[in-house]
DNA sequence: GGTCACCTAGTCCCTAATGACTATTGCTGC
DNA sequence: GCAGCAATAGTCATTAGGGACTAGGTGACC
């Protein structure tokens, strides 16, 4: 197998690069951002990209579009670092054919690309379920954040900055009424009754992803 | 040198023990969790053992304890995963030898392995500046939670979940007006004006390290 | 042209939260 | 025993926040 590794830790990246070279596998290149994965890919074409998810602004999950794109001959699988497995579903959406994480020893990554390159799903059954079941049911206390406008994510990002309604009008421009119904449609579609509790919501269980992207 | 390594991520594990045996040395045990690092190390005696700080409830710092108690000749690197280099002070205090980031190429790793088992202290200077200078200074937004008590503490966990001042007293047992002293004398010692702010400030600034480690 | 979603702005009424206090109890250390 | 601290409980007055509305303006889409 001829294989592009791209992870931000050198150390494992080396260190991985190391443990396929033994078991007979050609490392073709070693990427430290998805940027350069997309390059080593487009240069050596190889027959499998490891590409880690935690790449913050979801550089990641574009990364395998562009990979599908310029080489689709290429697989690509998913390397997670945290039990953080939320992404497995869109990472598959988007193209990806495996998904692994670095808990699992390499005999088992091993194999994993061996299967992604057969043509197969790499992905372990449990996680493969998880990942195609919950779609974000109505009864997920995120579900509503799908429907939070613009303007919404704005107020909310006040509120986690424990902003008042005086400070929040002032540092948007608008006034304090206005501020207000914002904060007030955020709680009724959040279905919470404080925005300290939108504020628990976010910081409980909104990771990092929940954010819509061109807003950080 | 005679190395044990503990980090949970299995992958790592291997691959690390891989790379470090190509550059000959031995790779005498490897260990998934701060437990089985120390009985590693009571077993085997290594020179140096390369402990990774990202263990839930600061049981990596109290492995160092422990491991240089049962094996004084065995030199403590600490292996951190994220740019949050903030244990890095107390992991040197708690008798650690060097503390080096996985971005880092496996060369430079082993090179502070060999600093360590020579007796210097493998850390990098920019990191050991920024250990040493802060302590927690008065204008440090932060300088103030040390002097939060346990109920304080509590309170605090009432805020973050969003609890109103009836819940609080209700999850904690005592009157309302208890529960609003306790708040009031929380926002008095952080120096903010709402609970809000309170919660924005554990959120932002106040990592999972800042917490006591009796109360989670 | 009409509908819809969004941003804007306002009202009235009520509850929750905050600031600034005082005070009792129990524990700990000198 | 006494000082100091933490936890408990209470008071008063003030402000901020929330529920439930109405409504004008704008741009997108059909």
């Amino acid at each position: 197998m001829r294989i592009v590794v791209c992870d931000d830790h050198l150390l494992l990246l080396e260190a991985l690069g190391l443990a396929l070279g033994a078991r007979g596998h050609e490392v073709v290149a070693l990427a430290g951002t998805p940027e350069e994965a997309v390059s080593a890919v487009a240069m050596h074409r190889p027959d499998v990209c490891l590409l880690d998810v935690n790449f913050p602004g979801g550089t990641s999950v574009s990364a395998i579009h562009e990979i599908r794109e310029i080489s689709p001959e290429t697989k690509v699988v998913m390397l997670s670092a945290e039990a953080d497995h939320s992404i497995v579903g869109r990472a598959i959406a988007e193209g990806a054919s495996g998904y692994v994480g670095k808990e699992k020893p390499i005999v088992e990554i091993v194999e994993m690309l061996d299967r992604a390159v057969r043509g197969q799903l790499a992905v372990e059954p449990s996680l493969l379920q998880r990942a195609l079941r919950p779609q974000k049911s109505t009864d997920d206390p995120l579900w509503a954040l799908q429907f939070l406008t613009d303007r919404e994510w704005q107020v909310m990002r006040c509120i986690m900055d424990g902003q008042t309604t005086e400070e929040m009008a002032t540092s948007l421009g608008v006034q304090r009424s206005t501020a207000r119904t914002h904060v007030q449609n955020l709680l009724t579609k959040l279905g919470v009754h404080s925005r300290l509790q939108a504020a628990a919501l976010m910081s409980a269980h909104g990771s990092h992803e929940s954010w819509p992207a061109h807003l950080r």
